[in-house]
DNA sequence: GCAATTAGTAGCCAACTGAAACTAAAGTCA
DNA sequence: TGACTTTAGTTTCAGTTGGCTACTAATTGC
């Protein structure tokens, strides 16, 4: 399942088929391919260009047939940047809006949880800066987390966890965008930092 | 993989061959079982007892062999409750301390990712509590947590926001241990209530 | 009665977080 | 030129969280 934040708001690529429903793109991998490869290229064919960041998401095991044989499917989610993803795509594949995604019941479902699982990872991944240039402002990034979330977020809060981080290092060039004032330009430069031993977070075990 | 909480130390359950070295249990499924089927019954057959929690890790691809066959491996984390695991292991399966598996490289590596998802998921799932009987005393909660994470909580801490989450409620039976003061047995009774939004949390995208 | 042991609570302090209000630097337009 | 708008970035404050120490409570063993 690939993702790309365009226009404003999180779409996904799907099949469109000129009869039935919309469904997710997939592909039974050829011999001597490993998982994450077919999940590569399977981005290259639909979507014209490869994800910035890419995970596996869950194994499906359909009905299986024989004894022995099983038939299990991988997903993948994938981000692909909003240039990258302006390239063409494979026909019968579209961006769509994860709001209007018009997905049958079961893809429908399996987009939610990708969504849910992305939103996990984006906390232990540098998934946000993938789909950034190399050097960026932090309104971009802060718009980019408030896109791939769905929610906004707080602009001094933002910053300030980000200050503590030491994620991103200032470059001494700056950005005009036509009105307001410049911008400084930042680069993704994590610093290593011992992890603290946080407690239990019984809060999010919501049912 | 399974995992059981026994004698005060994480135990995972190994196939330990006459020669070579030990690896973890593994199943080729029949047809008409789905993959968490086949994962459970794989838990009855090797520790003769059903895991309290399962959830997928992760599916590895291994070489693919003919175009169209792929033979993917899908790896499981279950969890046992203490009692449970005591009984009649299949043979050459043998629980051993995780901190002393004696597992070969690639297999070692699967065990440290499992123990990283499942502490992770410790978060997001009830898992400790499935490993308790349905009433428990507090600190039996909490060393099931230390245990199963690796580390010592806070005792005023873990009271303190397991309070604020309205995850257990007390019983109006308290247990006698010996010595020390008796204890009040709770029972898991969750309730619902709204999920704040937290922000961004880049301390942890460590690297 | 008194020490030892385990359960449970109170309160302090530092760190974190959300919100609002502020300063700063640019463009726009009368 | 100078007020107004827009965007960037900082400061401050108050409320919450989380780790820690120190306390009280109830039981057994001697």
């Amino acid at each position: 399942m690939l993702l790309a934040p365009r226009e404003g708001a999180l779409h996904v690529l799907v099949d469109k088929p000129l009869r039935g429903s919309a469904h997710l793109p997939w592909v039974s991998p050829r011999g001597g391919e490993t998982l994450p490869t077919s999940a590569r290229l399977l981005a290259r064919r639909t979507a014209g260009a490869e994800p910035g960041w890419m995970e596996q998401l869950q194994a499906f095991g359909d009905q299986l047939k024989h004894p022995g044989s099983a038939s299990v499917s991988v997903a993948y989610v994938g981000v692909i940047s909003a240039p990258a993803a302006d390239g063409r795509t494979a026909r019968g594949a579209a961006w769509v809006p994860v709001a209007h995604a018009g997905l049958a019941g079961r893809h429908a479902a399996i987009l939610e949880s990708a969504l849910d699982t992305m939103r996990v990872r984006l906390d232990h991944a540098p998934v946000a800066f993938k789909l950034l240039p190399p050097t960026f402002t932090l309104s971009e990034l802060q718009r980019m987390y408030e896109l791939l979330l769905g929610w906004t977020l707080h602009k001094a809060s933002f910053r300030r966890s980000l200050q503590a981080a030491y994620l991103v290092e200032p470059t001494d060039e700056w950005r005009s965008e036509g009105r307001g004032r410049p911008a400084q330009l930042y680069r993704f430069a994590p610093r290593k930092r011992r992890q603290s031993r946080r407690g239990v977070r019984f809060d999010v075990l919501g049912h």
